[in-house]
DNA sequence: AGCACGCCGACT
DNA sequence: GTCGGCGTGCTC
């Protein structure tokens, strides 16, 4: 007779909680999943054990029994450590963690196993021979696998300079090892030949691939075969970090810059902190790679927190593009109105009359408007935060989406005095019209967002744009991941102001590693390629030093400005949403949190809290939204998070008429 | 979140 | 007298 500790699966926050019942199976384990009847009615119900013991800490008057358990799903124990540490650190529910454990689907019924990518042949190339380089850089990496010591790896590798190799043969060292591997990336249905290549080198039985694109249950089903030790290596999207391996010698994050790494959705982990957490019990090694390291990354890298491991050479020796910045200030003083600079027009003729092919980078312009000068290209900033100010329109005024800092939208340009100060965004999609019209003989595809919902398209067109069936490929970020296409001659960004505008502190990160990873896009083949970049303020250091290709420079600009404006790396990020049905219960949420925070903050930490505001999309679907942003310099980030679960305990008792989600460095701030 | 208990109003 | 309305409070 044992007693357990298990955590209910149920949807409240009032039950998340531990609960004691008494279990007559003495072989129960921590992470096992079982039946357990719950609350006046007894109900069967789900449930997760997180502590096995002999004795109970006290008497309870009226014990229940565990009823049965489910053979095939049993977490680990350190998979129980790691959702207790989530709770703490994300805020959530002991639930929601351990759903990200669990496969979503069930058995499926037919008793049949489906193995996804069985049939996958893989790219069957014979193992190239290792660069000097390349063996520089996996020495550390080999010998952390193989003695099985925790370390952290930063490989930061231009274009082109081999990183997949270098995964690979790390992945082979964990595997002789007697380990498994996590391999991650940004979005699977653009890794096609990173997966191809994998298993053409490991063969598709060890592999598992995770990603949304599965079925309930073939996800069930890959889980299993992880599980049960068949897998070797799992490669996946960010979820794929809770892979259910039993020995994790190495978890590698590719591209580890980008956003996708963070979840937007409950519970809002951040996958590296994951990968870390589970990596210290398994005593596994780290490796994040990236040609544009995050600021925040490369800044650890540089205090001993990751070891920094560096490929500076391109693997085939293609030279790197030529880039030339184009200042749209001149086109329009030239007469020249539309988003097609004369230059670009040039080029991209040039580029058809060789038979090349072109990509334009249009950035969405998302969800808010910027204001800017088109004559002197100053952009309206906040003058305490930094960001970028947004453009509201029902009361025609500039504001901050940090602070709620604002202000009456100027007649004239403060700089310059120019009359032509508008609000900039709406526009870009116009790209694609405009291109039809001064190209009507080329054929044109759009690739983004909306149309990449229909499954299987982006395969598809990208298949039409390899083959050359399609001239110029217009699209977003998207079509900047980790593209190879050979005939590519000519890469337009068509306004590098877009996302140096966006109301975020990481605008001119996510600018400087746009406009690289597009640039890396062109020329691939034998000839050197060409990248225009169209901008109203082409001496902004993000974009200058991108052009220039100069990574570290950048870096050092960058972090002198998080320093001083205290961004992150120097503090934590905090953002909590309100919403409710009523705008009052949300807008009242926010304040009485707002009070609370400030009431448990010492009076000198008190401006790290910014007032509650009006998120820019109130209404979303009948339901209104606040926000308001939290802080926290360095080291503090626990002392605040404990201060917000305290609250949130308290409110909980309470009953309340509205949501709140709070979003630890969030990657977006609405 | 559910589910039961509970204490008031319209019905057989 | 009883059926059922949903307000309140607890779930090992």
């Amino acid at each position: 007779m044992k007693y357990i500790d298990v955590v209910i699966d149920n949807k409240s926050e009032h039950t998340d909680m531990l609960y004691t019942y008494g279990c007559s199976e003495d072989e129960i384990q921590v992470g096992q999943k079982v039946c357990v009847p719950f609350g006046k009615g007894n109900r069967i119900r789900e449930a997760y054990v997180f502590r096995v013991v002999d004795e109970p800490e006290r008497e309870y008057p009226n014990l229940k029994f565990a009823e049965s358990l489910d053979p095939d799903i049993c977490l680990t124990e350190e998979m129980i450590r790691t959702c207790i540490w989530m709770k703490r650190r994300y805020l959530c529910k002991y639930i929601d963690a351990v759903k990200c454990f669990v496969p979503a689907g069930s058995k499926s019924k037919r008793g049949k196993k489906r193995n996804p990518y069985k049939d996958a042949e893989g790219e069957q190339k014979p193992e190239p021979e290792l660069t000097a380089e390349q063996e520089a850089v996996l020495r550390p990496i080999r010998q952390a696998i193989q003695k099985g010591s925790h370390r952290r790896f930063l490989v930061y590798g231009v274009t082109g300079s081999g990183k997949t190799e270098v995964y690979m043969r790390a992945a082979q060292q964990c595997v002789l090892s007697g380990k498994q591997a996590i391999m991650l990336v940004p979005e699977i249905s653009l890794t096609t030949q990173v997966i191809e290549r994998f298993i053409g080198r490991f063969g598709a039985e060890k592999i598992a691939v995770l990603h949304s694109r599965l079925s309930l249950g073939e996800r069930h089903d890959e889980w299993m075969r992880i599980k049960n030790g068949e897998v070797k290596i799992v490669i996946g999207a960010r979820s794929a970090v809770f892979a259910p391996l039993k020995k994790i010698g190495l978890i590698i994050l590719d591209e580890e810059h980008e956003a996708t790494y963070k979840s937007d959705m409950t519970p809002k982990y951040d996958t590296v902190e994951v990968a870390l957490k589970r990596l210290q019990s398994h005593k596994g090694v780290l490796i994040c790679g990236s040609a544009t390291p995050a600021v925040s990354t490369y800044y650890r890298s540089e205090h001993g927190i990751f070891e920094r491991l560096e490929l500076t050479k391109r693997y085939n020796q293609t030279e790197l593009p030529e880039v030339a910045i184009v200042d749209m200030r001149s086109e329009l003083k030239a007469g020249n109105k539309t988003m097609i600079s004369r230059a670009l027009y040039r080029q991209m003729t040039e580029a058809f009359e060789k038979k090349k092919q072109v990509i334009l980078f249009l950035n969405r312009r998302g969800y808010s408007t910027f204001i800017s000068c088109r004559e002197c290209g100053m952009a309206l900033r906040c003058p305490d935060c930094g960001i970028s100010l947004t453009y509201h329109k029902e009361e025609n005024r500039a504001v901050c989406h940090y602070c709620g800092h604002n202000e009456p939208l100027p007649s004239v340009c403060p700089q310059c005095g120019s009359a032509y100060i508008r609000h900039f965004g709406a526009g870009t999609e116009k790209v694609e019209e405009a291109v039809m019209e001064m190209f009507p003989q080329a054929r044109a595809e759009r690739l983004d967002l909306d149309v990449t919902k229909r499954k299987g398209s982006i395969d598809r067109i990208l298949n039409r744009f390899k083959k050359g069936t399609i001239d110029i490929l217009i699209g977003t970020q998207l079509v900047a991941k980790g593209l190879d296409f050979r005939n590519v001659a000519l890469v337009g960004i068509i306004s590098a102001d877009v996302t140096l505008n966006i109301p975020d502190f990481r605008s001119p990160e996510r600018t400087f590693q746009l406009i690289t990873q597009a640039a890396g896009r062109a020329g691939r083949g034998e000839e050197k390629g060409r990248v225009i970049i169209q901008s109203y303020t082409p001496e902004n250091y993000a974009v200058r030093l991108a052009a220039e290709q100069d990574y570290k420079e950048f870096y050092e600009a960058e972090i002198k400005l998080r320093s001083y404006m205290g961004y992150p790396p120097y503090s934590d990020l905090i953002q909590m949403v309100f919403s409710s049905k009523e705008e009052a219960q949300a807008k009242g949420a926010a304040e009485g949190w707002f009070e609370k925070i400030q009431q448990a903050l010492p009076e000198a930490q008190r401006e790290y809290l910014f007032r509650p505001q009006a998120a820019p999309m109130k209404k979303i679907k009948e339901i209104y939204r606040y926000s308001m942003m939290l802080k926290c310099p360095h080291g503090m980030r626990q002392a605040y998070t404990a201060v917000l679960e305290r609250i949130k305990e308290a409110e909980k008792a309470r009953k309340k008429n509205y949501t709140v989600t709070i979003d630890i460095n969030p990657y977006s701030f609405i």
